[in-house]
DNA sequence: ACGGCCGTACATACTTGGTATACATATTGA
DNA sequence: TCAATATGTATACCAAGTATGTACGGCCGT
């Protein structure tokens, strides 16, 4: 997913400049998020070239001069029609793991069920570090329980289909 | 996920050229899944700069020459250390649906439960598809019915995802 | 016969998403 | 005081992916 429509989101609620962008980014909209600032730059050249944000040069009070951007008509058009239209999803073929595994039954020596085996348990490894990282966000921030309980249960889909290719191939 | 493996893993089973791995890819590896040309051959330039693959150049019996692509010693090393280590189980951490719900809840006069009811239509819209899909597959090929499953597995944790955050966003 | 379309085959330009790094100044704290 | 940290922008670079250009040959219909 690209970044471009979280910038425009952030810059629905009024004018804001880059750094600014990623820190409200990173401390507000999604906590457990990183966001290099080299993107966010970049990002918003590119909505600017395409007319969806403006800018303007703020000379601030510490002598610093920032660029200040804001959206334009077009940029909110884009916004709302974004929020309001589904979210692609993707099919995920291209699936990493899938293809591990047709690959390991082409290949003469490589035992498709022992890949099977190793991506369960680095997939119950990670299940218990969200997991955990769940029990901590409990009761602290809503978005943030929100976020962990979709990695759960991915990772429960994921461990189930993966029982589930072990008994079809065998 | 990139195609690097995915061609080093066809080679595994002898030389091929450019054209005939997509070809190969499609009709064999991952039969739902389409390959751009364009990108066999960028990454095959890549494999041979990183020293996984070398090429030949072979005249054809119809007067057409190819570049015969064989793994190197390298290269097979790598390929037997990305089966045998884990897949990476990334987060999701900028997942679409959540920023748009995020977004929602931030800005005056979009209701977030619009917008989860509106994600939940269409993933209902593209299950049913796939589920469609799933069932023309039974039988014919089981790696087809494998990836299939795993988008329906998908599709109904992030359905039960969206229950949820209708619930506790409310 | 020939003109168009399709299959085979490779190459390149371009866009996007993302990382790392460079550069500059101000504040803060040991 | 001097080093680390925070604020702020910019650029180079890379990988993944799409679209397009360029050949050549075979096949098919009129």
């Amino acid at each position: 997913m690209s970044i471009r429509h979280a910038i425009l989101g952030l810059l629905a609620n009024g004018p804001r400049h880059g750094y600014d962008l990623r820190a409200t980014y990173q401390d507000d909209l999604v906590r457990a998020g990183k966001l290099n600032i080299g993107q966010v730059y970049t990002t918003l050249d590119r909505l600017e070239r395409d007319g969806f944000v403006e800018h303007e040069r703020v000379v601030g009070a510490e002598g610093r001069d920032k660029k200040v951007y804001a959206l334009t008509a077009h940029g909110r058009a884009e916004l709302d029609r974004w929020i309001a239209g589904p979210s692609p999803m993707p099919l995920d073929l291209r699936n990493e793991v899938f293809l591990k595994i047709a690959i390991a039954r082409r290949i003469e020596g490589v035992d498709p069920q022992d890949v099977i085996e190793r991506e369960r348990r680095a997939c119950f490894e990670r299940l218990h570090e969200v997991t955990q990282a769940r029990a901590r966000a409990q009761g602290v921030a809503v978005e943030d329980e929100l976020l962990l309980d979709l990695a759960v249960l991915r990772l429960k889909a994921f461990l189930k289909w993966l029982d589930h290719c072990e008994e079809k191939l065998s």
